[in-house]
Order: structure tokens, then C-alpha cells, then sequence
DNA sequence: TCTGGGGCTTCCAGCGGCTGGAAGGTCAAG
DNA sequence: CTTGACCTTCCAGCCGCTGGAAGCCCCAGA
């Protein structure tokens, strides 16, 4: 199958698939012509990549859940703490988001928003 | 005063400073040898930058707002604008790591962890 | 007066994860 | 035989820095 298939049914930008294959995550075969041959193994790893990144997982995390899939050997164990670092990235991104939100969304309030120069959240920001 | 020092009372490091000088945020002077001479306008400004930063503002969205700040006519509305587009933009993110947040959890806790291959969250990564 | 060490300068490269575009080869339909 | 849709590689750029190299400047101490 070509790259332009494998784009459409992975729902995978062509470029991010040859990106992937230049970083090592996949490794299609090669037609005659110079095209790349992909086969059903490589659907598969696409599918996996793809729904890895969906979670938010690093390319390296895929790297690494990618080859402890394919290990047969695997502790979940070793997949279980990669998840649990993620989600404890996921958790600090949050936080941090919140306490964002939380000093916009009050700033937001205090401003009038009208034709007015005064400015709660410029003075806030230019805080002396 | 020289970069060091304000790299210490701006709490930003030095070259960020350079980098803000670069892409036109800043424009301290120059003294006879060559170094930046940074006088307090200049301070004022990395001070104001350094926060909206820390709310999560773009550059771009620190430069707008800096102009803002300068500007004697703003109307607190344009102000408010930004702000408020970068509360959607917040919100949103939020909203996509909560949901991934949700699916790892989930994954996480049917995964027993321990040194048998049996992995739930791999198995949802390759869900045929 | 020399020396050493810390500060300053510029410039270039790299991070992550793509994305866009140019220049050119390949293939099937008409 | 041409057209146009595909495919290839390569290089550059996005954001917001950050690291490092090479080289000047300045001050304190011997």
C-alpha cells in the first residue's frame, strides 16, 4: 500500500508518516519504483503511534510502548509506570493551566472591556 | 545596569533577555564597550513580559499588549479581547488533557502493574 | 605590569513534532 | 503523448528558548 492510502486510513498526514519512519518508528519496505511499500504490520504501528499521541504520550514514550508491545517478555509492570509518569506530566500541565485560568479569568472580570484606556489587567501586569 | 544583574532582578535568564532584545520586545542601549545598558523602562518592561509569560500569554499575544500598555488611547476592550482569547485558548487545553487524563486513568488502574506481559493499556493502544 | 577569572559579545545549532514548499521521478487514464 | 495525481528527497521554518564556542572587556590581586 502507498503512503498516500496508509495516510487516509490511518488518519495520519503523509508527512508525519515519513517523519516517523525517518525517526525510526517504522520501517516500511520499498517498492521497485522508490515508493514506499507499507504492509499490514505497518498499519498496525501507525494505528498504535496514533492513538499513543492522542493520550499525549511523547514520541519517545511511543517508542518505548511500541517496543514493549511488540516484547512479548514485557512486565506490565514497565508499561504501567510509563503511563503513570505521563499522566503525572498530564496532571502538573493541568494544574499549572488552572492556576492560569484562575488569575485571568479574574483579571477578565475586572476589566470593563470598553472604549476606556483604564486597565485592570494591564495594571496587574505592570505591577510596581 | 548590566544583563547579569538584570538577568537577576527580572528573574529571566540572561539570554531570554538577548532573545527578547532580538526578536524587538526590548531595545535597551548600548554602552561604549559594547554592552547592553539597560535602564529601568527596560526593567519595567521585562518585569511586565515575565508576568504575562507566566499567564501563559503568547509572545506575540506580549508584544500586543506591551503596545497597549504604551499606548495613552487603548481602549480596555482590545485589552480585554486578548485576554479573553487566551482564556478560550487555556479552556481548551484544558478540556483535551482532561480528556486524556480520563482515558490514562482509566487504563491505568486496569493495568495490575506487575512482571506478567498482560497489559490492558497496551491492548487499548492496539485495539483492532 | 601581568595574570586570572568572571562577565560580556556574537553566532550557530538544537530541542519536539511536525509542516510547507521546491524540484524532480513515476504511473495510469485519455 | 500528454496530463495530472501521485510519489520521492531535501531544506527551511514554526515557538520560545537554551547550550556552547570563540573571542572581547574589565577588575582584583601578586
Amino acid at each position: 500500500m502507498n503512503i498516500g492510502d496508509v495516510a487516509k486510513r490511518s488518519n495520519l498526514p503523509a508527512k508525519t508518516i515519513r517523519y516517523y519512519e525517518e525517526i525510526g518508528l517504522i520501517t516500511p519496505q520499498r517498492s521497485e519504483n522508490g515508493y514506499r511499500a507499507f504492509r499490514e504490520p505497518d498499519l498496525h504501528k501507525l494505528a498504535f503511534i496514533g492513538r499513543a499521541r492522542k493520550l499525549g504520550f511523547t514520541i519517545e514514550d511511543c517508542r518505548t510502548l511500541l517496543a514493549l508491545y511488540q516484547d512479548d517478555h514485557r512486565e506490565s509492570g514497565h508499561v504501567k509506570a510509563v503511563a503513570e509518569g505521563h499522566l503525572a506530566a498530564i496532571d502538573d500541565r493541568i494544574a499549572q493551566l488552572q492556576s492560569m485560568r484562575a488569575t485571568l479569568a479574574h483579571l477578565v472580570t475586572c476589566c470593563a472591556g470598553d472604549e476606556r484606556p483604564d486597565c485592570p489587567i494591564l495594571n496587574d501586569l505592570a505591577q510596581d
